[in-house]
DNA sequence: GGTTTAATTGGAATTGTTCTTGATAAGGAA
DNA sequence: TTCCTTATCAAGAACAATTCCAATTAAACC
């Protein structure tokens, strides 16, 4: 599984597009990162899917949010060694990566802006999509002197 | 082991002003990265680190690139799930991924231009760098109809 | 040379993820 | 509905990448 094809109709039409089913887990586990604007660890998705559906196993999450990936209906984040991280803003955006407490926020994109203004890409090169990705201090970080390390995570 | 300082001097000059020592195994890692404009991630440096110094280990190949990386020597990328892969190129630059041969290609930067150009950066956020990867097929790989898979790494 | 402290080794342990196998459920046909 | 086919799931084993640990070795300073 590999390409991704964005999404203007439901998931479960998407998900069908593919000749795929749309299960009960599945669902579930897409509920449980459209309900919040963060980015959820596989662990932090299965810990949240479990209270709708306690039966879940930790494999069928990351099989599920392997398959909404490659079906773009959420996007994968790895901006560090450690677990993958889950996306549910489909919009193009950045990510900034606070490097004191770990948490992750989204950038929007600068109207009438794009990447490759930014950079020299050869001509040959077919591009499918790209990824950015800041570092630093977050707001709450940076006004408390950096003491908390890790703690929370968003 | 964070922050990340520049080198204009030499490798031991900087790794000295960190109170660290340059030893034996840290030069020859850092000259078997420095050797190649290319990717390689741990294991492949520790084959190569193996021809000039057949008794270090892996644990200290992990060690010594961790070190070079804290100290701004090497970059430490990670485009994907699986092993994370070392970079000798310090100028400022974004990174390519084939998709269909794994091949990590470097892009430089335009000239006069900047990143947060192009992205919206709230004005508490205190960046210190920043990463941009592109993904798609590379100039071999677009003209050989994707035959390829994973089979050569750059 | 002796002392102190950092660095290295090799193996064990940990972490995050994928694989495997048998059971279950979904969707279509009868 | 009921049956059939195939996808999906659960549980645990397996795996790959990385880190940790304890004992040994090497650097730097006196």
């Amino acid at each position: 599984m590999k390409t991704n094809l964005p999404s203007t109709n439901s998931p479960e039409e998407t998900i069908h597009g593919r000749g795929l089913r749309m299960t009960g887990q599945r669902r579930a586990v897409y509920d449980a990162l459209m309900g919040r604007r963060d980015h959820p660890t596989a662990v932090e998705v299965f810990t949240r899917v479990r209270t709708q559906l306690p039966s879940i196993s930790l494999a069928t999450v990351y099989n599920c949010l392997e398959t909404l990936s490659s079906c773009g209906l959420v996007k994968t984040v790895n901006l560090e060694r450690g677990p993958a991280r889950y996306c549910p803003n489909l919009q193009e955006h950045a990510h900034f990566h606070c490097e004191h407490c770990g948490t992750v926020l989204d950038l929007p994109l600068r109207t009438r802006r794009h990447p490759q203004d930014v950079w020299e890409l050869p001509e040959n090169l077919s591009i499918t999509h790209h990824e950015v990705a800041f570092r630093g201090a977050c707001p709450k970080c940076a006004a408390t002197n950096h003491e908390s390390k890790n703690e929370q995570r968003k």
